[in-house]
DNA sequence: GACTTATATTACTCACGGGTAAGAAAAAGT
DNA sequence: ACTTTTTCTTACCCGTGAGTAATATAAGTC
């Protein structure tokens, strides 16, 4: 796991390592707890006092490892951020038809909208915070949105999806896709899994080009990995 | 509009009602003030200070007409469900299939969004509510999201939507129209008529059966008609 | 004109919660 | 064992904004 031999016990760096590490976990803890918190009762009526109670620890040493309220406010909605850029660089890279991709991305953006880092994506108000920082989220938004278009309006050029407006279909899409952020909830029947395969086929079906709409075909690899997964109701609830 | 013959001009009751009149304009001058200041800034940021002061008087005044800041924001909503609820006892009440009730839904829906008081209905929290106007609210969501099912599940038994599963079909077409309420504001290249065409199109074409599927056709009187009878709201609007 | 009611204002209370100061407790370093 | 640094607690400050009390003003009524 740590790249350096360990040969030194005492070396004062490898302690260093592990404070450091032991700092971010702790970090990682408060956003975990505040995100979740932040989702349950909204960010005006979570306070910090709860944050730190749930954490076993009292208000002032939050500020130990954040700013501000609106700093953890912030920092959560970061961590949902890299989720997204991470799969859209990925499937940036990938070598895929424009449909390939867009459905690559609604598969993956509903996914990450069943988590609670990628929930606060949509469920955070910009307005809460910084001038900076909400600039910051202004511009992430619209690199999704554009993502978005960009697989569409690549998938008419390759043919593979049929003449549109790019921008009202993104839209559309993306705002399935967001809302799944406001309904869903763990332990319900629908899985994330399940939620993702049906909209992946359910946002796209409807664009895809006639050429390409084989009876039962998937178009890429995107799918095939999750061959198992389909099981649209596998509930274990009770 | 007076059901009483108003030949005695110094009836009491005429100024009387002059004067509730009064009093209900003034309310809902409030309203409309709260409402968009309450999208513009959020709940919590907006102050009724700032209500007030838009409306040339002071705070207190305001509690001349509701109880408390919650009492307008449940207000604002209510008038926003009055439209849902108006044109989905309209599109009950019509006669057409089941495709063709979803495209009306989806067309009044997206144009409400496209209004302050329709916007309340998705960028308000609920949580900002007491206990019994959450439970208002929450069962008129419930009423909504069944409407759209139950013209789904008309529509697979009367062969205009093809078989598929109503609650996820529901959820899909329900977000992007929920969304619209958070992109929408007024100045934009895109109107609200023409958001609503398109979204009527674009969230019903993938579930039309392939039988009524024609090349430009529309499957109903829906489109026709709603030009001159739809409008609840009648706005004259330029 | 008196008197009643509705409507508005000024001046205030008060709970709440983010944030800070000072210092204790624990850990790390020497 | 000592200092130093990091982490956390107790005790507090203080701005904010919803809501209220007391009162003035305007309107409607007799």
């Amino acid at each position: 796991m740590d790249g350096r031999p360990a040969n030194d016990q005492t070396s004062p760096w490898m302690t260093f390592e592990n404070r450091r590490r032991a700092r971010d976990e702790k970090r990682e803890a408060v956003l975990r707890t505040a995100v979740q918190l932040f989702l349950e009762q909204g960010y005006h009526r979570a306070t910090l006092n709860e944050v730190a109670e749930r954490l076993n620890i009292t208000k002032p040493a939050l500020y130990n490892y954040f700013r501000s309220k609106e700093d953890i406010l912030f920092e959560c909605w970061a961590l949902g951020q890299e989720q997204v850029d991470g799969f859209i660089a990925a499937i940036d890279g990938s070598r895929q038809n424009g449909l390939g991709k867009l459905r690559a991305l609604v598969h993956s953006y509903a996914e990450t909208m069943a988590t609670d880092f990628g929930a606060s994506l949509v469920r955070f108000d910009p307005r809460d915070l910084s001038p900076a920082n909400a600039r910051t989220v202004r511009a992430a938004k619209r690199g999704i949105d554009q993502s978005f278009r960009r697989y569409i309006t690549e998938g008419i050029a390759d043919g593979s999806i049929k003449p549109c407006d790019p921008k009202m279909a993104a839209f559309a899409i993306a705002g399935s896709l967001n809302w799944i952020g406001h309904w869903y909830q763990r332990g319900g029947e629908l899985t994330p899994d399940a939620i993702a395969d049906d909209f992946a086929e359910r946002l796209t079906e409807g664009l895809a080009a006639a050429t390409s709409k084989r009876p039962a075909g998937r178009t890429s690899a995107t799918k095939t990995k999750k061959s198992t997964a389909k099981a649209p109701t596998s509930r274990k609830k009770k």
